[in-house]
Formats: structure tokens, sequence, C-alpha cells
DNA sequence: CTATGTGAACAACTTCACAGCC
DNA sequence: GGCTGTGAAGTTGTTCACATAG
């Protein structure tokens, strides 16, 4: 293959956030990076960070850094921002509702295309030039914009058969809000978001802590504000 | 000290969903599971179900699996959902009010004790018996209820600001929404969640396809419902 | 003389495979 | 006989440290 060099899934899980980081460097009207600026602005460490660069080749300048705008260019074709992706939004309570008017998916290169769920009251309604469908009329829905991305954004309860008429349709990635593990046939992604999942996992380090006075934090000021234990996502 | 064993981060990801999956088996009325039993049902490997649970403690029964109350309990005890964590809400757009209204958090031991927004239109609304208050009014607001747990539903712009007086307010484990890194002093816990990367880590794989026929998935049923790459965050 | 790119050491996590217990 | 619990092997990811290029 011409492009596909095999880039670890945990480099790939940062491309994102570098890709941001340079996007705001560039509106700033900075040209050049050193991987330790870089690497500061994304919560990264340095080596890291050249290390997730080299993999997609060599596009820094030894004893000078990066230049911002061939890089973010780079990134950008390497995680597909450089094409427009359909997406269909599946649940249109609050949370589809929220995503559907999320200003930084149009500006990472997704378009909703489709926007469906099974309530009467939503049904006909529009947001933003697109119109709300019957969750019973998915399959025709889909048939005409073929988005091959979707999220659900549906009660755990559904999700499951949700998920396997969106395969059916021809949807290959999916991002899923709702709470239930979901089965695909081998080739479809999955990726999960959790919202209660988040919140125990903090709550987990939240009782380890040394049970010392109650106003700990704020008695102590601390060592000044450091880039620590920002966890992110792995792909 | 007396409980603090040790667990890798990777496997405390994991306890929430054990949790869930347990709570699920539980209502079912089934009160012995093996690991092979759990590990599908939470899309895991088996072995590493077992080994996820070794850390616990030993809590099974050789020839025979697990007991689902049992277990239940006690990784709800370590996750900390036997206790009710009080956690405020910054932001309260439609994502925020998609969270305040998430009946995920109640059944897991959260309880929203203050929903702050900047906007006036939006000030003084209750929502399920909680008052949106002044973002200004931050300060006072959290001296009356002093959560520790704080999540951030804010543009992006505004995140650092209110990150660092909830620090200052006591609030040590942030989950943030906003697409920003949050620099924060030692001891402050902070997991983000961001959609745009999401969906941009699907984008890179789906552009990474084999380029095969326009309707490559439907052409070919596969292999059948197969729980595969199901990934989920990483603590 | 500075900052990249990378082999090599290190650390974390996953899976295997089987001893040990019920 | 069946299933847990776990050392050991295997895999993946991170950090170090330095040769190399500009």
């Amino acid at each position: 293959m011409l492009t596909a060099k095999d880039i670890p899934d945990a480099t790939v899980a940062r491309l994102p956030v570098y890709l941001r980081t340079l996007n705001r460097l560039a509106e700033q009207g900075i040209e050049t990076a050193s991987s330790g600026d870089l690497a500061e602005a994304a919560g990264v460490n340095s080596a890291q960070l050249r290390k997730d660069l080299s993999y997609l080749g060599s596009y820094g300048t030894r004893g000078v850094g990066y230049d911002v705008g061939y890089l973010q260019e780079h990134i950008g074709r390497e995680v597909g921002s450089s094409q427009d992706w359909p997406v269909v939004i599946v649940g249109m309570g609050n949370l589809g509702t929220a995503l559907a008017n999320y200003s930084g998916l149009r500006s990472r290169g997704f378009t909703v295309v489709a926007l469906v769920d099974p309530d009467p009251a939503l049904i006909g309604r529009t947001l933003d030039d697109v119109t709300i469908t019957d969750l019973s009329e998915l399959e025709q829905t889909l048939a005409v914009s073929r988005p091959r991305i979707a999220v659900i954004a549906a009660p755990a309860d559904a999700a499951q058969d949700i998920c396997d008429r969106l395969v059916q349709a021809g949807v290959s990635s999916i991002l899923n809000f709702a709470a239930s593990v979901l089965s695909v046939p081998a080739g479809v992604n999955v990726r999960k978001v959790d919202l209660g999942q988040e919140l125990q996992i903090l709550a987990y380090h939240e009782q380890r802590r040394k049970p010392a006075g109650p106003a700990d934090l704020l008695a102590d000021p601390g060592p000044v504000a450091a880039l620590v234990e920002q966890k992110s996502r792995l792909a």
C-alpha cells in the first residue's frame, strides 16, 4: 500500500490533539514550533511527540523545529480531515441535539447528513437544515446520504438494534454514547464514550486520596500549574 | 495503607464496565457467573477479566465462578459507588443539560448539587430541583455543597479559567468536555472527552480501508456478529 | 550548537498456559 | 471435571540518550 505505514493506535489517538494544537498556533500566526513547544501545548512529552511525528515521515528541520502550516496540512491529510465525512446521528435527546449543534464537527471535516429519532414530537423538526426523520425509516434515510460514520446517542436498550441496522445500511464506524457493549461484525469499528464510566474512574482515584485535612487543596497552593495526569483516550 | 493495593490504571478503567455488567446480570436474576460469561458480557478477554478481578482479591470459587451479588458489592465499594459523590456541572448548553438530565449519574452514585452558567437567560431555571446559578458566583455556590468532582461543559476558551476557579474552590477531579488541554496543580485529576477527537480517530481508520467496491459491507455479510475492536478508555 | 529522528532500555498491559482448588 | 488465580511469555507503548543534520 502507498500510505498505510501502520501507525500505532496510541499515536493515532494523539494525532487529533496535535492537529488542534497546530490549528491554534496557526491562528496565532506562529509559523514554526519545536517539539518542546508543541509537546507542551498538547500536554505530552516531547520525545513522545517526536516519535509520533516520525511515524508520519520526516517533516521537521533539525536545529529549527517544525513548520506549523506544513505539519498541519500533513496530519490533516493523515487523519482524513481533508475530505468531508458524512455522519448520521441516531437519538435526538439532549445529547444528540448537543452533538448535532456542536460546531467542532463541521470545523473538523464532518457533516451531519441525517438526524434520526423515533419520537413523533421530534420528527420533522429541522436543525441546521437537516430534518429529523423517523427511526423506522432509517434504511431509506441512509440510502440517500450513505454515511459510513454514525453516532448512537440513544438509550442502552435500543443501541444494539440500531447498531445492527446501521451496519446493515453500510455504516462501518460507530461512536457509541449508549452505556452498552455493542456486538458488530468484523471490520466495523466501534468507540464508546460513557459519562458514568468516566466519573466512576475519577471517583475511584478521589476515594484513594490520603485522608488528610478536609480543605486539603485549599491549604496547600501546590507546586503551581503543572501539566499532570491529563488522561485521554486510547485507540 | 489499608486498601490502596495499587490497581493498574487499565484495570480501574474497566471496573465500571464490569460493575454495569454485574448489575445487568443481577437484574436478570443470575446469581453466579464464570469469568467466561462475564468476559463475554463485558466485551473483554476472560483471562483479562480474571486478572483484573484478582487485583481486588480472590472473590471467585474455583470450579464454579463468581457470585454476582458479592462481586457487585465489592467492585462497587472499590469504585466508590457505595458513597454518594456530589458533582457540579459548569456550562448549561445542550451538552451540560444532557449531562444534568442523565439518569446514569444518579444510579451510579453521583448527585448533581450545582449547575452553573453565565447566561442570564438560564440563571434561575431549575432542573430536577437544582437551580442554575451565575458563573460569577461559582465560589459562593460551591462553598455550600463543596463537590470534589466537576464537569466542564463550556466552550474551550472559557475552560481554563473555570478550571482554575474550580480547583481553587476545592475540586480535585475534573471531567472536561471542552476541546482544550487544561493545566492543573499536581494532585488534581483531569479526564478529557472530546467528540471531535473520537470521530477523527474513526475517520482515520475509515480512510485506511482497502479501497474495495463501494457497497463493500453490504455485499459481504461477514463472519457474523463477533465482539471486535471495541475500544474504550484508558485510565 | 540546537533540535530532530531513532535505536535501545524501560515500563505497562495483555494473553497464554497451567498449577491448584472446589 | 471445571474454573479460578497467577507466573511467565508476548505485545504494545513510553522514555531515554545520542548520533546526525542543518
